[in-house]
DNA sequence: CTGTTAGCGCTTTCAG
DNA sequence: CTGAAAGCGCTAACAG
């Protein structure tokens, strides 16, 4: 990386002002074809590449977006960086990523460096800070899209996946295959998207007209073990359920294995559906049904409409609600 | 947000000049204590945060680092870029994180777009391009580490797998235990970790004085669908093989399903090891002999290097090789 | 301990 | 169609 090559260094080299050359470089006003070729010329022959912190400093725009995220190495997450990377690409802008392993403090750090990056706007996924704690933050990046996360008040892009539908839909499946005890694996009760697909649930059984009772529900930890727990406190409980309601994919899977260790089949003695559609879902025994989520479409509408609001900042809080899609396997048929 | 706040306003409302504003900042040069605390106060109050722009023109130095991988979707490079922002994220530095979908016009395309936006170094994995195609490339770039990718004669940082002893600490495993006729499927021919490995599976053969013979070695695609095909040719061929080392561990789940559906049992009938203990292998039946890929500690230790030579930049070339680590469970006791 | 003078490399006026 | 002047917000290098 010897000597940089500058915009004047072209100038000189082709005997116009800098003006001409950074014409020709933002194909800006307009310029003799022929003034125009001996530029590009004298760019390509000095290998010169406009340097995007001084057009930053002087357009106040960088071309960089951030996006946070609780952490990549998380699949739904690692899709959605996938999808909102993709689309940014097409439009030209480049994405910092951050990771905040759920820790507030790091967020709150993301969300100042960025600033100082002076990025043109942020794609936010699941924040875990609180309105009041946001709500500043926010206001001092230019745009910003909430993903999986609502706040009120403020007139920002939002994206949300349809929890309470999907949930919905999946106890809807089981009433419509003869099911009329079914419990639920509620995950945790901070967990809005919990919130949210418990009332799915609930819902499923009102309009059904079926019985609901505090009993069959039971929060739990969002993961294998958990689901392993908590499905034998609740079956104890309860031994007249006939199906359960997994807040993900992977309590599914600690039921499945609950079950397999007492002897219980899948799906004849209890039907059991996930939520996610994660990889593993379509390959333990037997196969999950679950609901599957638009990871990479999340990211890649999130980003989408982030740039277009920079691009016509006329516009308002556009919010999407993507919804999640029955996939039927299995371990409920 | 309104008019940012610069440093020449806070400078104004303490009455200093700036360049006591800026040695607060930066804790560079001696400041009285007092002044000091009336600078801080006025940062605090006005609402003021540094222009990582501004600064990096001045500078030129961006605390940026450009993170390329094939596809952030695909699990090993999920964790990889954890590791890596987790790493740059200690240091006080932001990653652009770039995806090539394999694609090698898209790799170039990141390579010169962080190019413009003057990013302090990149570290580049699984590179696609040639060595001609790279070489270039790269030189535009103050500093580079490539994981996963040799490149001969530019003194850059890489940071490898050792895939060889990670095969060969396999094969060992699968002498150990009393095979002497040992087959394995090598993966895609063009596959340069497929040929280190292949490389690992012959020397534990010729360490132990075993014969190898040639059919007992078959190419296959790297994923299920080849382990099961490849699997039934080289039993057909070969029914005294006893055990079978796999590329990798999608590979030996398709061997593990050919297994299951021709009433073979594993490991009696026949003992299998995968590669690189994906999620999926421990759930399987029966469970995976794997070797371990400590892919998080791959990013981290990447960006490690990479932000140690930018510090430093008398440093030449510091090459790491990373070991797998053996993984025993039930398929190959 | 503090301030002044020059830029960093580009674009935005406003004039030709 | 082209150019000159004035900054964008900050820091390096000197001076006091």
């Amino acid at each position: 990386v010897s000597e940089r090559v500058t915009i004047a260094d072209v100038a000189r080299e082709v005997g116009v002002s800098m003006m001409t050359v950074s014409r020709v470089i933002n194909d800006k006003g307009e310029v003799s074809p022929m003034t125009r070729q001996r530029v590009l010329d004298a760019i390509e022959r000095l290998g010169y590449r406009p340097s995007g912190i001084a057009r930053g400093l002087a357009t106040q725009r960088t071309g960089t977006i951030g996006l946070i995220v609780p952490d990549v190495a998380n699949p739904f997450f690692a899709d959605v960086a996938r999808g909102a990377e993709d689309q940014a690409y097409t439009k030209g802008y480049n994405v910092f990523l951050c990771n905040t392993s759920e820790d507030p403090e790091r967020e709150i750090t993301a969300l100042e460096s960025l600033e100082e990056k002076r990025v043109d706007g942020v794609v936010l996924c699941s924040s875990r800070l609180s309105d009041a704690d946001l709500r500043p933050l926010l206001r001092r990046h230019p745009a910003t899209v909430l993903v999986n996360r609502e706040l009120a008040g403020n007139n920002l892009g939002t994206v949300m996946i349809d929890d309470q539908a999907g949930a919905q839909a999946l106890t809807q499946h089981l009433i419509n295959a003869g099911h009329q005890h079914i419990g639920l694996l509620a995950g945790p009760p901070i967990s809005c998207s919990g919130r949210q697909r418990t009332k799915g649930y609930q819902r499923a059984l009102v309009t059904a007209g079926l019985t609901q009772k505090r009993s069959w529900m039971r929060f739990c930890a969002p993961d294998v073990a958990g689901g392993q727990r908590a499905v034998r406190e609740l079956l104890t409980a309860n031994p007249e359920l006939s199906a359960v309601v997994c807040y993900n994919d992977l309590v599914a899977i600690g039921v499945l294995q609950a079950c397999a260790d007492r002897g219980r089949n899948v799906p004849e003695d209890l039907a059991v559906v996930g939520f996610d559609d994660i990889l593993l879902a379509a390959l333990v025994t037997p196969p999950l049904t679950t609901v599957s989520i638009p990871r990479r479409e999340l990211g890649r509408r999130s980003m989408a409409l982030l740039l277009q609001h920079i691009a016509d900042c006329a516009e308002g809080c556009e919010s999407i609600t993507l919804q999640p899609e029955l996939i039927v396997r299995a371990s409920a048929p």
